[in-house]
DNA sequence: TATCGATCATTCGT
DNA sequence: CACGAATGATCGAT
């Protein structure tokens, strides 16, 4: 890991760059350090948990306290529009279904994104939206350019196991998905350890994604590990996720 | 990355 | 507590 330049906005904040697999000891500096950042100015340090398996590299922490959480769940649901008709459809083996949760998509003006196939314009960001992005770039150094929103009405609302599309994705850049409302189970599957016979038996790596929390997909956790977000009935309460990315920039302003 | 039916697991009720 | 039933979660086929 190579430690980064210094931000105006936090001198304690460092950004960091994988370029080969850290030592034991550069993991645990890295560790302290990531423990000294901030969500703003002279705000307290973020507490983060590591999750590691075998090619997965997570970080989780709580980057809202329950106040703000619940003020900024409440905007999103006045603020965001989700995606109906067609746009809300996929096809799989052949049947269109409707998707069970709603999406809608943001980012950089002009910015394109493909979801099951079909290349769309991001709606421009909110004010809301670029209080979170901005939030997440705080905590974690890394910029993006674009959202995905994701809103599971209740425990039956659900997001079946897969990896997000790596093509259209910076492959370097980490994957923040923030947590609003209802608390959900996610859970991690090695792509080797799925299936009628695998060849390899890894166990699956399960977490709950708590209100105001915010889960780093580092490199290369989405080469190897599928995930999912999967029904749970007791839940009865709706939960808001936005996954900030970054896509690569060819995609931009192709007529 | 959807649904469905089969199967496995957990909880419930007596 | 034991045991079967009911409910819920997971898996494989499509």
């Amino acid at each position: 890991f190579k430690k980064g330049r210094r931000s105006g906005a936090n001198a304690l904040m460092l950004r960091y760059t994988p370029i080969a697999e850290p030592t034991v000891m550069e993991k645990f500096l890295l560790q302290g350090q990531k423990k000294h950042l901030c969500t703003k100015e002279f705000s307290h340090p973020i507490p983060w948990q590591k999750i590691e398996a075998e090619g997965l590299d997570c970080d989780y922490a709580m980057l809202f306290p329950k106040g703000e959480a619940d003020d900024l769940f409440s905007q999103l649901e006045e603020e965001v529009v989700y995606s109906t008709g067609e746009e809300s459809k996929v096809q799989v083996f052949g049947k269109m279904y409707n998707i069970p949760r709603k999406q809608a998509a943001y980012g950089d003006k002009g910015l394109e994104y493909t979801y099951s196939g079909v290349t769309r314009l991001a709606c421009s960001w909110t004010p809301t939206l670029e209080y979170i992005r901005d939030s997440v770039t705080t905590a974690t150094g890394q910029t993006f350019n674009f959202v995905l929103i994701n809103r599971y009405k209740d425990g039956q609302d659900h997001m079946g196991e897969h990896r997000d599309d790596e093509h259209e994705l910076d492959p370097s850049c980490p994957i923040a998905s923030v947590s609003l409302g209802a608390a959900r189970d996610f859970v991690f599957r090695h792509r080797d350890a799925r299936g009628k016979h695998s060849s390899r038996h890894i166990e699956p790596v399960k977490l709950e994604l708590a209100h105001g929390s915010l889960l780093l997909m580092n490199p290369p956790t989405n080469t190897f590990w599928y995930h999912s977000v999967p029904v749970r009935r007791k839940v009865l309460s709706s939960r808001i996720n936005l996954t900030f990315r970054r896509i690569t920039e060819k995609t931009r302003w192709s007529q």
